[in-house]
DNA sequence: AGGAAGATCTACT
DNA sequence: GTAGATCTTCCTA
């Protein structure tokens, strides 16, 4: 399948959160592929945005959100490991947190990461996915544009949609625009 | 050392 | 459906 492009992450966060969606999140591990295809995201700026990471200036385990466009940024927050991917015009600050995805290959190892049975709840939130696709800060800074990378993100198949937007959840000080995107009426989508 | 962090699970009303 | 406890790392004092 093919991948995505760097340049499509060297735009604006909030653009490259909606036009992710329908693409699919594909996982190499040992012998196995895991993919989903991702339905729910947000958008996350520089300094400029108090509900980034990246809100205080430059640290070093934000480091990553000053890096060039294309790279997965994963962060813990209450246990859970957040996966993000680096996106913003050359020499900007941003990042697009993948929130949810709808399980396509390898449900049978999603499940047993997750010791859940229940599909929606396979992967229906940022915590939730990366457990199921055994993603951990060992991935942290990987080129998801990159062949060969354990995490790439390619092309999906054509389908039409209908995109939501709401302000991001949980977020204490958010933007006045809202930031999260997802497809409309998908069972896979964390909330709403 | 202490607490906050943009989530999840479980157990209740 | 709502509420509360708990999860693990990093930052600040």
């Amino acid at each position: 399948m093919k991948l995505l492009p760097k340049e499509f992450y060297e735009r604006d966060p909030a653009v490259v959160a909606c036009e992710l969606l329908g693409k699919v999140l594909v996982r190499k591990l040992e012998g196995e592929i895991l993919s989903g295809k991702v339905v729910e995201t947000e958008a996350y700026y520089g300094e400029e945005d108090p509900a980034s990471k990246a809100y205080k200036g430059e640290k070093r385990f934000n480091q990553l959100m000053f890096c060039p466009a294309g790279k997965l940024f994963i962060y813990m927050v209450h246990g859970n490991w957040l996966l993000n991917i680096v996106s913003h015009p050359e020499g900007g600050v941003g990042a697009v947190l993948i929130r949810a995805l709808e399980p396509i290959s390898g449900v049978e190892t999603m499940i047993k990461n997750r010791g859940v049975k229940k599909l929606e709840c396979l992967t229906s939130g940022p915590g939730r996915l990366t457990k199921a696709l055994a993603v951990t800060n060992e991935l942290n800074g990987e080129d998801v544009t990159s062949e060969n990378s354990r995490l790439t993100v390619a092309e999906g198949m054509p389908e039409s949609f209908q995109i939501a937007s709401t302000h991001r959840i949980g977020v204490k000080f958010d933007l006045p625009q809202p930031l999260r995107f997802y497809i409309k009426g998908n069972r896979h989508v964390s909330k709403g």
